[in-house]
DNA sequence: CGGTAGTTGTAGTGATCGCTACGGACAGCG
DNA sequence: CGCTGTCCGTAGCGATCACTACAACTACCG
């Protein structure tokens, strides 16, 4: 205690860095300069990379579901109904940073990076019983309800990213999202 | 004419580095060792990072629809049909390694490097083109269609990827494509 | 006030990275 | 046979990386 750094402070900044710059990107160097401090200091809360990588991971998806929250203001029916109440946050001009860290932690994933790969399947499962909270039915319904949101939320915030908001706003309508 | 490699072969190479560890190790040394050959060989076909990178990302993009192109076997009325026909290639147990490499480099997009968001928007609008013609109707409508199999396939080969099969699966039933 | 555990700075390790300088090898052409 | 432009190996540059050795400093405990 008292002493002058802690290591929430250390992870904020490590998750500053990723925002502004990337996930890729996210070194003790860069972390420590963003910080003011000597790159030992990271090194000493957060041992290896992955150490920080999944801590960093963690917090991104907690932000995310803050996001969300904000946006499931009442029980849904199905997953088109839920989908429809979160795609005004998704399409929204100025997408939110989280989102492309999401996009790029998947993409790690993808290509076996740790800590990932590891960290992945638990997340996902987190996220689907998150998503199955506001919805309504039995419980086995609620989750297969729930991992229908997840996929079609990724994929229309996919082709969002990629395709820009004229596109993603078609698909979405043709899906029934809007 | 008559050397001893060629710009194919370096690239291929390349490719075979990118399915074997992924994107984000492909270097110009470990291209150059998987083919036994210096690193200046990989360099003098391929000035800089990017250059290698791009063309590497261009020839997943034509392997993708060489896949999918085996599941489109007749026109379809719309974006349900069309992606019923294709899931079946998506689900299996073995998932083909572009679509890994594809996940990475929609991360690396979302991450802002380059080359990635320099190609990704013609690319998008390419593989949209490219599936409208499986599609019937009217232009805009096909091209409509076309956008909503994108994002439903997207999400849906994203949640097999990361939340395993069966995951997949129930959100497929769910979605109406299967 | 002395000891101990937790915290921080300086410096540096070996590895890998993208990329380049330079020179030699080679083929085709006159 | 010599010239010229394409090909390709050797060597190395400077930068950055994850991580460590070591010593010093600080706060707290007795």
């Amino acid at each position: 205690m008292g002493y002058r750094h802690s290591r929430d402070e250390i992870l904020e900044g490590a998750l500053a860095v990723a925002v502004s710059d990337s996930l890729g990107e996210l070194t003790f160097g860069r972390v420590a300069k963003h910080l003011g401090v000597s790159d030992r200091m990271v090194v000493y809360y957060f041992p290896t990379k992955d150490d920080l990588l999944g801590e960093v991971l963690l917090l991104v998806g907690t932000r995310l579901m803050e996001v969300l929250a904000g946006a499931f203001t009442s029980p849904a029916a199905d997953h088109r109904e839920l989908a429809r109440m979160a795609w005004p946050i998704l399409a929204r001009p100025a997408i939110d940073p989280w989102f492309a860290l999401f996009f790029e932690a998947n993409g790690m994933a993808a290509a076996g990076r740790v800590p990932y790969v590891e960290l992945v399947p638990q997340l996902v499962d987190a996220w689907v019983g998150w998503v199955a909270g506001f919805l309504t039915g039995t419980p086995a319904r609620r989750r297969a309800e729930a991992e229908a949101v997840v996929a079609l939320l990724d994929g229309l915030l996919l082709l969002r990213q990629l395709g820009g908001a004229a596109t993603a706003n078609r698909a979405a309508r043709r899906l029934g999202v809007r």
